[in-house]
DNA sequence: CTGTGGTGAATGATA
DNA sequence: TTCACCACAG
């Protein structure tokens, strides 16, 4: 049953055989990670550990879904039962079970970063507060920071120093936009992507009981890309482990690149002071990439100084230097480029799969989408603009979210008078007057519009949207989120507003919407999706983002940031802008620290390779419409010259002659995401002691059912049984943790 | 109230 | 270059 044990090499294995107490994987890039996490998970299952008691966080949804789906195929169905998931997906999760605890509604709403803006740019507004010294960005990478610092309001306003410290920045007022956002928020039943992780822990804190029912639900604890988490993300593990104290967390000192939203690289290096009597594991050999690839790796990331200690190393053949291409434009960047992937195409029979830009900034796509276009080479862009960020998504979803949670007040202000319904600014203006008077939400005060003195022609169009509003709601109750979601683009009017655009765009919106509807009915769809409620679909919604729109098959060259290409690989990849300023970035300069996350950041962009790497940077660049000119980033002068490939200009390069419309667009897919499930284990199983477990006994296993004990192994306390199960096969089972009955003493 | 056109500001990565 | 906001006309 543990054959998979055998594609494990020394150092992998001992890691996925160690099954008790706190534990640290080290792992390299390509060091295998994903496989040792999997088959860890699916060792501790057969060794007859309930999957109801695994809980394993990753970052993102895509990471979760890999890893479910690698369980899956080695133990088969049993693998849903794990709760695998990104942080906030789970927390948010727990969060809708616990809410009534916090005080929110179970189907409090999350605000996404263009909600929590337009709060605060209304909260700026209406506190009549200067709009160039409060600007929304800033405002919610101050609030960000200090709710990773466990800073709540109450905390801010009595530290004067938190006072002056905005003070000097011209935000004197900053402690009442603060306390107006928070008090907003909950007024909402919305919380932001930080509430999701700070509410998480508080719930923990404040509630020992519900901290006393997961920490026995999650009896073993796996973190991957450890060295990403926040001090928050931190705190909840801690607490979560702390009575079983099994919990292994994986991750790469040398990959972290999230320092901008609260990680902690400390996290990882002083795990040691955390768990003293911690195991630690290091994979550091290399599968993925070639050795010029894996040295040139090792090149840069010798000049950080802080890291832990580690050599990783290839078996794999040397191959080919890395090539830099200096262009002197970004235009001929571009061109260089694609006409470069369109060779390596001819001579390598590869796939457009096989090949990925990476650049440091969304902006810097563009050059790149022209020059793929002209040469008929179909590419998808991840990031930018997610297909869940566009407005007419926004808008259905916004609707969706009124149905759940009424007192949303962003979704409703989105779509109050969208599509125009005649209640246009003043009149949202005057009903906001209102409701902040009378400390009611809008939705409240929209169900009794005389009263706010507007004309009779107002209050009916408005009494109009409410009971449109109020029959969908009454829908939601009675069908599923595909019914409501199609009657909510025919009432509204959505579908007939766009269907009636004929302008690019508004055919595309039209596409969108019967898109994102298409997605819906997939996800009622599911066999293995059992609430099919609109609660449901919204769940998860709120915590997608463009990497998880799967790709539809289709063969095409992916275009990404480099921290969008973390945890990728690919045979060719290309590297461009390698300019000072830009990477390094310029805000980087500052700070040692900072300097060396752009570093690791240039590390995790090489090691994404399999075969090739090429870089390159041009000698001008538009910036906001001005051209500047630039240096080739220090961070090529690091690699050592004997792997680098200078090629020159645009010479030698032949054009091939572009065929055919261009291509290259996204699609869009539901994620599968399993119900809640709160019970473990079957709740009145009687498990004998494991002392009393012998071989030749017919026992009864929680899970597996009935089987034949034929052979035991292990010391006191550590006792292992290998059980004959009628229905399951062959397992080793850990009789500490497994629950098993005797039936019968043959 | 709604739609248009002009001006000014912004570009760092993410769940 | 693009986006967001404001003034103005219909």
């Amino acid at each position: 049953m543990t054959a998979f044990l055998d594609e494990l090499n020394n150092a992998q294995r001992a890691a996925v055989e160690n099954i008790e107490g706190p534990m640290m994987v080290l792992a390299g890039a390509g060091s295998g990670k994903t496989r040792v996490l999997t088959y860890r998970i699916a060792y501790l299952m057969e060794c007859g550990i309930d999957p109801f008691n695994i809980l394993a966080l990753t970052f993102t949804n895509k990471a979760a879904r890999e890893m479910r789906d690698r369980i899956e195929k080695v133990i088969g169905a049993d693998a849903r039962n794990i709760w695998v998931g990104t942080f906030h997906s789970i927390f948010a999760r727990i969060l809708r079970y616990e809410a009534h605890l916090l005080g929110y509604p179970q189907n409090f709403t999350i605000y996404d970063t263009d909600d929590t803006k337009s709060l605060l740019k209304t909260i700026v507004n209406e506190t009549q507060l200067d709009k160039d010294q409060y600007k929304p960005g800033m405002l919610y990478g101050r609030i960000s920071t200090l709710k990773n610092n466990f800073v709540s309001v109450k905390e801010y306003l009595e530290d004067q120093n938190n006072y002056l410290e905005d003070k000097n920045a011209g935000r004197p007022k900053f402690g009442e936009v603060y306390k107006e956002y928070i008090t907003r928020c909950f007024k909402s039943g919305a919380m932001d992507f930080d509430d999701i992780l700070l509410k998480t822990y508080e719930l923990f804190n404040k509630h020992p009981d519900a901290l006393n029912k997961y920490q026995h639900k999650f009896k073993f604890v796996l973190v991957d890309e450890y060295q990403d988490t926040n001090s928050v993300q931190y705190n909840i593990i801690k607490k979560l482990a702390s009575v079983n104290q099994n919990i292994c967390v994986v991750g790469d000192d040398a990959q972290s690149i999230y320092a901008f939203r609260g990680a902690n690289i400390k996290n990882i290096l002083n795990f040691e002071n955390d768990y003293p009597d911690f195991k630690l594991f290091k994979l550091e050999q290399n599968y993925r990439s070639t050795k010029v690839i894996v040295e040139a790796a090792g090149d840069v990331i010798k000049n950080n100084r802080e890291q832990l200690e580690k050599k990783i190393w290839t078996a794999n053949a040397d191959g080919d230097k890395i090539k830099v291409f200096v262009a002197n434009s970004e235009g001929e960047e571009g061109r260089i480029i694609a006409s470069s992937i369109f060779e390596e195409k001819m001579n390598s029979q590869a796939k457009n799969s096989e090949f990925a830009i990476l650049y440091r900034t969304n902006a810097q796509s563009r050059s790149f989408e022209e020059s793929l276009r002209k040469l008929n080479l179909p590419y998808r862009i991840i990031g930018g603009l997610s297909f869940y960020q566009r407005k007419e998504i926004k808008d259905l979803l916004a609707y969706l979210r009124i149905i759940l949670n009424p007192n949303d007040e962003e979704a409703l202000k989105r779509i109050i008078n969208y599509p125009t319904r005649g209640i246009g600014k003043s009149t949202l203006d005057k009903i906001l007057l209102y409701a902040r008077q009378h400390d009611l939400s809008i939705w409240q005060t929209i169900q009794q519009p005389h009263v706010i003195g507007l004309s009779q022609a107002i209050c009916s169009r408005i009494q109009y949207f409410v009971i449109m509003m109020q029959g969908l709601m009454h829908e939601a109750q009675l069908k599923d989120a595909y019914e409501v979601a199609s009657a909510v683009a025919k009432s509204s009017s959505m579908l007939k507003t766009l269907y009636e655009d004929k302008s690019i765009e508004g055919i595309s919106r039209y596409e969108n919407i019967q898109e994102l509807l298409a997605g819906i009915k997939e996800f009622v769809a599911k066999e293995d999706q059992e609430d099919k409620s609109l609660g449901a679909y919204m769940q998860d919604v709120a915590l997608l983002t463009d990497a998880d729109t799967k790709d539809d098959g289709e063969e095409k060259i992916t275009l990404m940031t480099i921290h969008g290409a973390k945890g990728l690989e690919f045979p060719f990849v290309y590297i461009v802008g390698m300019e000072e300023n830009l990477f390094p970035s310029q805000l980087s300069l500052q700070s040692r620290t900072e300097l060396e996350e752009e570093r690791r950041l240039f590390y995790v962009a090489i090691t994404r390779a399999e075969q090739k790497c090429t870089l390159s940077y041009a000698r001008q660049r538009f910036k906001w419409g001005q051209l500047t000119f630039g240096e080739p980033s220090r961070f090529i002068d690091e690699l050592d010259s004997s792997r680098l490939d200078y090629q020159l200009a645009e010479q030698g390069i032949n054009l091939p002659i572009p065929k055919g419309p261009p291509q290259g667009f996204k699609r869009f897919q539901p994620t599968n995401k399993q119900p809640f499930q709160k019970s473990a284990a079957a709740p009145n199983f009687k498990a004998d002691p494991p002392g009393k477990i012998k071989i030749g006994q017919t026992v009864e296993h929680a899970r597996f059912g009935v089987g034949q004990v034929t052979s035991l192994e292990g010391g006191l306390g550590n006792e292992k049984a290998t059980i004959d199960f009628k229905d399951f096969g062959q397992k080793l089972i850990l009789l500490k943790f497994a629950k098993l009955r005797v039936i019968n003493n043959d």
